[in-house]
RNA sequence: GCGCCCGUAGCUCAACCGGAUAGAGCACCGGCCUUCUAAGCCGGGGGUUGGAGGUUCGAGUCCUCCCGGGCGUGCCA
């Protein structure tokens, strides 16, 4: 279906252009504010009233009228409002058959956009060099998130794992490996922790002066492509990744080895980056470094802040490899290109598609946004550590997150036979960590706290995944009526209209996630599906009441596990049957 | 110094590019399990949205200044 706030939008926009005779009007549709307010209310006619200088209640009740009179089936009823408001109540009969439409053909429930377009999300992006820690947490349940609406809406999506595999580091990583590989056979056992693995060698890069120049030269060695030194290197990020990969599976993340976009892809394309921007003329070598100097971008005192394109011994960067990896995108016609990577990488953004943008290496048909989230922070206001200083490995974030989880569920439910209970724990721990990142506004930092996420209260993945967990339990001892369940008849309590319309609103919400990439929009909207839900289960009796009451009621559960668990599955998170 | 972001209930967070009486959860107080999963539901108290001006029919949201905090700011990514 089409999202009812699209059609109503174009619906009011037509009207209000003919009425005022304007080119374009806005018509600022959004979901009412209060219940009492109907199901929409329409805000835009204020504005244009005053553009007009003329009476708001005026023009809202001329729009009114003029829609009235059109043939549109899902307008139940109009009544402008305070300044000039006008609130809409959608018509039973279209919910009826709106609903009945999605419980017939489920996958007609969320339309693709009309425009199919062709999007690279860049996240997750991990250094290989070490395990993934709480810093690559957010990046990598985003990214995922988002580009599972985008495929939901028809998009085709490239991801993007832009993997630190390339650099300084990895020359005393592999000078480490190959000496160890020496004197041990079994490698493996080293690499099994990389922390410890990493520490070892920076140890000794830092004491022993023959292994720091051997270092060195190990790096040119691998990036001139010396055979046994690019093996070893492939060796170690092989097991780095193997480590990712671990955690990507206990995560959901849809993430494979072929979504790499690997920083050492773009080794070759480097010097031609320097070379294009300097027939560009936008190359300048200031203090021995080769820079982008753009006016748009002032540092102290007014001089100009430099993009660094190449250091003074030669090295290329990050933002060579952005640039590098920009045009590589618009030569796969692209259409917009999204990095979910940390706010406080904004200024290197700005910067990158400054150039790239002044460079030509990108038109107006690559859109580059850079999709900037917050830093996850302890209890005491710092970013979450150790108690040590320590960065947290992500892996064991989530196992303790399972293993809390593990306890409260045989609390919970001792009945759950021990498989069960291990994998409700597994859902309800990932599914706690993830939610309560997706649910925060992404551009805010936020607390990461065990206590609040798995107090399994309120607006968290719990609540979502028990209110899930009633429905099918309601469903399966409904089993067997037959037919019971497929249609909605009759649309009787408060409660039951209410749940009805959010339904509906899904795709809605979907369209906004593409547009604006803030899924905290659908968990919000998940969760006061759930409120709903539950409301609905306390009032209305549905296997204790009869005939097409019941029948109905039972749809309305059914409508309402398949939206939930839609939304559920755009967020990454798995659903349960049983908790 | 300059730039970006932030400051909302005791705590953790919302608020759909300016909309109606700023909403949730936790915590606190009080109700609801012999009937569909109480990880639930209902009710209550709790706010000068850091402060002061301004813009307008209307401001948590936009502008100016001040206070407080975070991040970034030339050879890491």
């Amino acid at each position: 279906m089409q999202a009812i706030k699209q059609q109503l939008n174009n619906a009011f926009e037509q009207v209000m252009i003919s009425v005022s005779g304007l080119p374009t009007c806005n018509a600022n549709v959004v979901t009412a504010s209060k219940p009492e307010f109907g199901d929409y209310q329409v805000n835009g006619v204020m504005a244009i009233a005053k553009q007009m200088k003329c009476s708001p209640r005026e023009l809202a009740q001329q729009v009114v009228d003029c829609i009235s009179t059109q043939a549109l089936g899902l307008i139940g009823r109009l009544e402008v409002a305070g300044p000039g408001f006008i609130n809409v109540h959608i018509a039973g009969p279209f919910l009826l058959e709106q609903s009945n439409n999605i419980l017939t053909d489920p996958s007609s429930f969320i339309r693709s956009a009309e425009i199919s377009q062709k999007i690279a999300v860049d996240y997750s992006s991990p250094n290989l060099a070490k395990e993934m820690h709480v810093g690559h947490l957010r990046g990598t349940i985003i990214g995922d998130c988002l580009v599972r609406v985008l495929e939901k809406l028809g998009h085709h999506v490239i991801r993007q794992n832009h993997v630190g595999d390339w650099g300084t580091q990895f020359g005393m990583l592999i000078t480490h490996l190959r000496e160890l590989q020496t004197e041990n056979n079994n490698t493996n056992l080293q690499l099994a922790d990389l922390e410890v693995f990493y520490r070892d060698a920076k140890t000794r890069f830092d004491e022993d002066a023959e292994f720091a120049s051997k270092s060195r030269l190990s790096v040119v060695k691998l990036q001139s492509g010396e055979a046994e030194y690019v093996r070893a290197w492939e060796m170690f990020i092989n097991e780095s990744l193997k480590h990712c990969e671990t955690v990507y599976d206990k995560l959901g993340v849809t993430l494979t080895r072929s979504d790499l976009d690997s920083e050492s892809r773009y080794n070759d394309d480097l010097p031609q980056v320097i070379a294009d921007l300097d027939s560009a003329q936008l190359l300048s070598q200031s203090d021995g470094a080769n820079c982008v100097f753009l006016n748009a971008f002032k540092g102290k005192n007014g001089e100009l802040l430099p993009l660094i394109v190449q250091k003074t011994d030669g090295g290329y960067l990050y933002a060579t490899t952005d640039l590098a990896a920009i045009r590589l995108r618009m030569s796969q016609q692209i259409h917009r290109s999204l990095y979910v990577v940390d706010a406080r990488q904004s200024l290197h953004f700005q910067q990158v598609f400054a150039v790239a943008r002044k460079a030509e290496f990108v038109d107006n048909s690559l859109s580059l946004e850079h999709i900037a989230y917050g830093t996850i922070m302890g209890k005491d206001g710092r970013p979450f550590r150790t108690r040590s200083g320590e960065s947290i490995k992500l892996i064991d974030l989530l196992d303790e997150a399972v293993k809390q989880a593990h306890r409260l569920v045989r609390e919970k439910n001792p009945n759950l036979n021990p498989d069960e209970m291990v994998h409700v724990a597994n859902c309800v721990g990932i599914g706690a960590v993830k939610y309560a990142d997706l649910s925060k506004n992404r551009t805010s930092d936020y607390v990461f706290d065990f206590d609040t996420m798995l107090s399994f209260e309120g607006n968290t993945a719990p609540y979502l995944l028990y209110a899930g967990a009633r429905i099918h339990s309601l469903l399966s001892k409904a089993a067997g009526s037959g037919d019971i369940g497929r249609k909605i008849l009759e649309i009787g309590e408060p409660a039951e209209r209410a749940l009805l319309v959010k339904n509906l609103q899904l795709p809605e919400v979907v369209h906004a996630v593409a547009m604006d990439c803030y899924p905290n929009q659908l968990c919000s909207f998940l969760y006061e599906l759930a409120g709903l839900f539950m409301r609905f289960y306390e009032e209305c009796p549905i296997l204790r009441s009869t005939g097409e009451t019941m029948a109905s009621r039972l749809a309305l559960a059914q409508l309402t596990v398949h939206t939930l668990e839609q939304g559920m599955d755009l967020l990454g998170i798995e659903s349960l049957e049983k908790m």
